[in-house]
RNA sequence: GGGCGGUUAGCUCAGUUGGUAGAGCGCCUGGUUUACACCCAGUAGGUCGGGGGUUCGAGCCCCUCACCGCCCACCA
């Protein structure tokens, strides 16, 4: 027995060896896994941002794929889990942008686009080396040669081709739409980089013609000439749909129309509103139907337009009081509500209101037509014709990407229903820039310059675009890989349930396009880590935990096993580190365990044949029953259960009960009976530390090294070895 | 407004198809037995949010109420 197993368990000093002996051997590739391998098995990280360090919550994700990984090595598969990393566009130039502004007081515009480009990029740079640093601190199996960033060459051609491909089914399309636009940062934002912020303010009634409206933000009324009224509403049946009225405005006077349309609900206010389509989705909408005129009011730099007459120039923030006083001096204002709350929409990266805005920006259309040509999608024939919508739909719906949880399948099902055309355009540097180029009224979708005088488009793409087709640009599409032949689609999918929407929908709509396959076939949605309040960690809040603060006190092994075992997968926790330092002493236990084995069967050979008592097969007997049902939690996803019960029967059954009543069955002089009781605890030690592998690799495979072995049986990593049979 | 979760021991949470309530931490008592004090043996602690129903049997299924949380939409 080595002297170490004397001493404590110290995870500092074996983990890093540990992990450079995994990388040496090569097995984090399935194409230099041993035996006959048939059956694939793929995992694709979801990339982190490259916004700075990995917190918690992702060494919780990446305990649970690990896992997954593991078991499917272990079980005969070809193992695959690819890393990876994401710009992250908006988030990442903005804490760029930021950091300069800081430190030398210059905006985007003072440093350039090119300048900006490249110290963003090494911004990115080093945060991913901090961040790949601590996936392999964690233990994670991934295989480094297949690493992929979604900013790199090959997913920029990924990106390209989608683009191309989805411009020429006529699902891309530039159009006059409104957007949420963020004048600090000035750009578009995605309806889900919004965050609605409940605000308490005025909510004046003015009389317009012969009806009263109310409106909370007077300054963008000046244009209003279409007032809406319900079509069952009584208060306004003399008034007829498209009617004219004369009246006098804000600024002179003015024609308006009636417009009669249920968007229009007669239990608020006065149930009659005017419109102003350029800045409000729902008026755009509204104007949309019955086609009419849309006219701008507030620039993109959040000031009037001559519109406004004499509030012209003026920011908006700073003008509402002066309308209000006009109008109630031309005898318009009817009354003011002083407690008026309401949410106002503002972005989550600048905290800036949102102003919505009509702008040319490109869209996918989820709802547009086309004839896909090859599809595996059950109920979407190759050559019918369908919508992305309908594919998002039916590759769930069908069960070909299954999600066993029916509480968050039902939220997929009801997101996609209500799914809007999705702007896919940002007004920033840093991203994959759209393919597009402009020579006056002429448009071609290239990489590089069709020629001179062309022009291309400024705008980047949204990040979630190239995130999307990560399942598929990871393997080397568009080129026809084997990769993408033996590992699509990938197996396992386990994101946080937040980025549901955001990700996996849209994973789902690319891969189905592209390829005619679903992206992943199983999806389990774990999960936040939260802190000790109930909180999420995160940077504003200053609650962020550093994994690798933890893994130096308690280790890699501890910290991954606190984090899933009895955390029921979906379900939020806190993060409590009494449990990681009770899982610390579960791996000094195991190191006991093995100690009191290894001095009690020195110099034995092993030969499992030779566990002749009846006690020591009903032992083994009961080990099996052990190994299936963990085997069956494995293969149903249950870790946080496979977990706990290797748990308690390493401690509570074997040390506990079995090495203890071993003590006095070893002192026998029955030389047979000892033999048998030695082998029947190699057995048991071997299979606990085999099944605990997924969990806690790194002691597994040191004890794993030290375990005496037959003679036939050539010494390989545990990392390879093969799961127990059941 | 629409949707989805949660409510189980002092705290944090498990409980897979309905079959006599579990873990970690904490508390208390006793142990320097040669694997381990990062330990061992033992004790206390729950009418599983309230009410109703189905069933031989419900923490689990159905209905209803209360409270907490999250997501989405929107507030002219």
């Amino acid at each position: 027995m080595h002297e170490k197993f004397t001493k404590p368990y110290e995870a500092g000093a074996t983990e890093e060896a540990i992990y450079t002996t995994w990388e040496t051997s090569g097995f984090f590739n399935p194409d230099n896994l041993p035996g006959d391998r048939v059956e694939p098995y793929t995992v694709v990280l979801p990339p982190a941002n490259v916004t700075g360090v990995l917190h918690i919550g992702h060494a919780y994700e990446s305990s649970i794929q690990d896992a997954a990984i593991r078991f499917a090595r272990m079980r005969g598969k070809r193992a695959l889990w690819i890393p990876g990393t994401d710009s992250a566009a908006i988030a990442t130039q903005a804490r760029v942008e930021k950091n300069i502004q800081k430190e030398e007081g210059k905006s985007r515009h003072d440093v350039g686009r090119e300048e900006l480009v490249k110290r963003v990029t090494q911004f990115a740079k080093n945060s991913e080396d901090t961040i790949l640093g601590q996936l392999r601190k964690m233990g994670d199996s991934l295989d480094w040669s297949r690493y992929a960033y979604t900013l790199d060459e090959k997913r920029n051609s990924a990106v390209f081709t989608a683009f191309q491909r989805m411009f020429d089914a006529g699902l891309i399309y530039r159009g006059n739409r409104i957007v949420n636009w963020d004048a600090k940062a000035q750009t578009t934002i995605s309806d889900d980089e919004i965050v609605y912020v409940e605000e308490s303010s005025k909510f004046y009634y003015f009389q317009y013609g012969p009806f009263v409206i109310g409106t909370a933000r007077p300054e963008t009324k000046f244009g209003d000439k279409y007032v809406v009224v319900h079509p069952d509403d009584a208060r306004y049946k003399e008034f007829t749909h498209g009617q004219t009225i004369e009246l006098e405005w804000i600024n002179g006077p003015l024609t308006a129309t009636v417009i009669k349309d249920e968007a229009s609900d007669p239990a608020i206010g006065t149930g009659a509103m005017t419109i102003t389509p350029f800045h409000s989705h729902i008026d755009f909408e509204i104007a949309e139907r019955y086609n009419l005129d849309k006219e701008q009011i507030i620039d993109t730099y959040g000031k009037l337009l001559p519109i406004a007459g004499e509030f012209a120039g003026i920011p908006i923030a700073k003008v509402r009081e002066k309308i209000v006083e006009k109008m109630n001096a031309k005898g318009l204002l009817v009354k003011v509500d002083d407690k008026y709350i309401h949410n106002v929409a503002t972005s989550e990266r600048t905290g800036a209101m949102i102003e919505p805005q009509i702008m040319k920006q490109w869209f996918i259309g989820v709802d547009t037509p086309f004839t896909i040509s090859h599809s595996e999608i059950p109920g979407i024939p190759s050559g019918s014709e369908t919508t992305l919508k309908k594919l998002m739909k039916a590759a769930v719906a069908s069960g070909a990407v299954a999600m066993p949880q029916e509480g968050f399948k039902k939220t997929y099902m009801h997101w996609v229903d209500n799914l809007r055309d999705w702007c896919i355009s940002r007004q920033i540097w840093f991203g994959h820039r759209i393919p597009v180029w402009y020579k006056n009224d002429e448009v071609k979708v290239a990489v590089t310059s069709p020629g001179e005088q062309w022009e291309q488009d400024p705008d980047v793409l949204d990040t979630w675009f190239s995130s999307a087709l990560w399942t598929f640009s990871t393997l080397g599409w568009p080129e026809q890989t084997k990769d993408l032949r033996d590992f699509h689609p990938t197996s396992f999918m386990s994101p946080a349930y937040e980025i549901l929407q955001l990700w996996v929908s849209r994973m789902i709509l690319m891969s189905t396009f592209h390829l005619g396959q679903v992206p992943f076939r199983t999806v389990i949605i774990h999960g936040l880590v939260r802190d000790k309040s109930g909180h999420k960690f995160s940077k504003s809040l200053g609650n962020g935990i550093d994994p690798l603060e933890l893994i130096k006190t308690y280790g890699a092994d501890a910290l991954r096993m606190s984090l899933v075992v009895g955390t029921a997968i979906g379900n939020d926790s806190k993060f409590d580190e009494s449990k990681v330092k009770a899982y610390k002493h579960f791996a000094n236990k195991l190191w006991n365990i093995s100690r009191f084995v290894f001095t009690n069967t020195e110099g034995i050979e092993v030969d499992d044949k030779k566990i002749s008592s009846d006690d020591d097969k009903k032992l083994i007997e009961e080990l099996g029953e052990i190994a299936k049902d963990v085997t069956a939690d494995l293969e149903e996803h249950r870790f946080h259960l496979a977990s706990e019960k290797l748990y308690h029967y390493a401690w509570h059954r074997f040390a506990d009960s079995i090495i203890e009543e071993s003590k006095s069955i070893l002192m026998s002089e029955d030389a047979e009976v000892k033999q048998s009781r030695q082998q029947t605890l190699l057995v048991i030690l071997r299979s606990i530390i085999t099944m605990l592998h997924p969990f806690m690799p790194f002691i597994t495979e040191e004890i794993w090294h030290h375990m005496p072995r037959g003679k036939d049986k050539v010494a390989q990593l545990l990392i390879v070895e093969e799961w127990p049979k059941v």
